[in-house]
DNA sequence: CGCTATAATAACAACGTTGTTATTATTGTA
DNA sequence: TACAATAATAACAACGTTGTTATTATAGCG
């Protein structure tokens, strides 16, 4: 019961082909003709069949992403973001909630023109895909595609340098620490790194946190308050761990940034609905999906791209964050 | 370069229509030509190349998915064992995070054979769709589409009911209730109709959450616990407002079931995993996403579909709950 | 052995679209 | 006015698959 283009050439008196090149905008057809085909067009609602279209062109025009962590709110923004980009490009997405191999056997199927992984455990084997497949996550070298990594390290280093300079001596990172996730790991050994660097190793500590929600950042800030010796700025792992830290602080009675200054990793946006703004390091979302799919273009048009991209992470401060004096 | 029939005709040295027969396991090629081509395609890696396929079977096997509000972790849950299901009838997804109308112009292109959309609002607008939509949610007779919905309003009352018949007269309910969240709503007027069936209005009480976050029912049951009088049962209207609910209690050093008995609403498996298993009402994830996925295949099939299909909720009772003594 | 009935395979049209080639209409110029 | 050059449109093949029809091979039987 679809619209074809056969049907708009009946009802414009003219041949099928013309009817496709006009609504592809050809130069070969009269202006007139093409404006009267456009018209009849969109009054019988025509939408395009991809499944011809890609058959004869050889593009799909979609995009696959291999989301096997459905339930990781974390990544949800990311995909959001992702997906809205690609639609400005007039690119559709294929969400696989699948393993990877099975997600490509998918994605084959439907011709899409690359692949977007967001499987943590990028697989060591080649994965036999005849589309150009692209990895978010940690990059190292034996990958066998191209990975776009947010520089984790990087940006928790930037933070604890930010805090010495302001005269902070005590710093306490709160965040993951299973060695199964590289992305929380990566953090960690940014903060060990620029603590021992800067020569505050002694007096910096790291609260490991069972998961990433909310709770988790609340129970740790709590046994962080309850130590005699508060330190004077805090580290947080995630956006979700920096409301519940803020929610203890709140409940204690400390004064941010008077009693404890904090810097929250994330990538998030809406961190300034907080009800203290917070200084944040990280990756701008909108950068990461931006690049994404840039990158994903340049496969697409077969152009050469470098194995490992790495995002610098960006430090913002705001209110959150005072300057120590040395007591 | 991807493999298609033809090669395996080449390959097999029979024609591209008898590769096609064998490889859809038809009666018309002999047993051993069968064979031969099936293990020629296998070697190959072939994959059938599905715009084809649907283009000449006017259908796509492909359900789209309109998921709107893809950060509300609640439904992931829903949308994987779903996708699972439909894997199994080996139908693909494709899951939109657009508006509805954006999405159903989408799936008009990709030629979907059903879309089952979870946009809570609705749309009244019966939404030119040229294939059959059915929406998850409340169900109401106004609808243009079919709808499967949970009796949430039913799930409360029985929690009230058991609770009741056991000996508690003093219930508190904490859940969202804004007028926005329809789902959220049909909970709490079932705990009210209960309780005032029930003859303990006087000391019910219903304590609104913000959100739904475990957070929320921390605080919330923290709230409960300061005030002179606590109750003898709780019910809780989420899963994750649960946990938090624990958290408290378990910080209030009370007793589970001794102090208080508590049930939770909830269709998500895993709150086996708590401290205490909980008691539990709602409609078993499997059910549901079982219900729609048949749905779905009916109404491909063209088989009559009820414009509203209600699913009864179970009641499951653990430890969490016992029989209260009439002071 | 020769013929028909039937099993097995091959050839072909169609799905809706695009890019290429063929045809027809229009214009410019001597 | 006649003829080429070019603009506009139409016709056609192809993409990979399926279902139908046509052809060829095999078996059954008198």
């Amino acid at each position: 019961m679809g619209v074809t283009i056969k049907d708009i050439a009946k009802a414009a008196e003219v041949s099928y082909s013309t009817v496709s090149k006009a609504l592809r905008d050809s130069p070969l057809v009269k202006e007139p003709t093409k404006q009267k085909i456009i018209k009849i067009a969109a009054q019988l609602g025509y939408q395009p069949n991809v499944a011809a279209r890609s058959l004869v062109s050889k593009k799909s025009h979609t995009i696959g992403i291999v989301w096997p962590t459905i339930e990781r709110v974390t990544h949800s923004a990311l995909i959001t973001g992702l997906n809205k980009r690609l639609e400005e490009l007039s690119y559709t997405t294929l969400i696989s909630i699948n393993d990877m191999e099975h997600a490509i056997n998918t994605f084959n199927r439907y011709q899409v023109d690359a692949i977007v992984a967001f499987d943590e455990r990028n697989s060591q084997e080649p994965a036999n895909s005849t589309v150009p497949i692209i990895t978010y996550g940690i990059a190292h070298e034996e990958s066998p595609f191209p990975t776009v990594d947010v520089n984790r390290k990087q940006a928790v280093r930037a933070a604890v340098n930010y805090l010495t300079e302001h005269g902070h001596e005590e710093i306490t990172y709160i965040g993951g620490m299973t060695k199964v996730d590289h992305l929380q790991e990566e953090k960690v050994n940014g903060f060990l790194e620029a603590v021992q660097e800067n020569g505050i190793a002694a007096s910096s500590v790291v609260i490991a946190v069972e998961d990433l929600e909310s709770y988790d950042g609340y129970e740790a800030m709590k046994k962080v308050c309850a130590a005699q010796a508060v330190p004077t700025a805090i580290i947080s792992g995630s956006h979700d761990l920096s409301k519940g830290i803020l929610r203890a602080v709140h409940e204690k009675g400390l004064s941010i940034p008077g009693d404890v200054s904090i810097i929250s990793y994330d990538n998030i946006p809406a961190t300034e609905s907080f009800e203290v703004p917070l200084s944040t390091v990280g990756v701008p979302l909108h950068t990461i999906t931006e690049k994404l799919a840039d990158v994903v273009m340049r496969l697409i048009s077969e152009e050469k791209v470098e194995q490992n991209i790495y995002l610098e992470p960006e430090l913002k401060i705001t209110e959150s964050c005072q300057t120590r004096r040395r007591s």
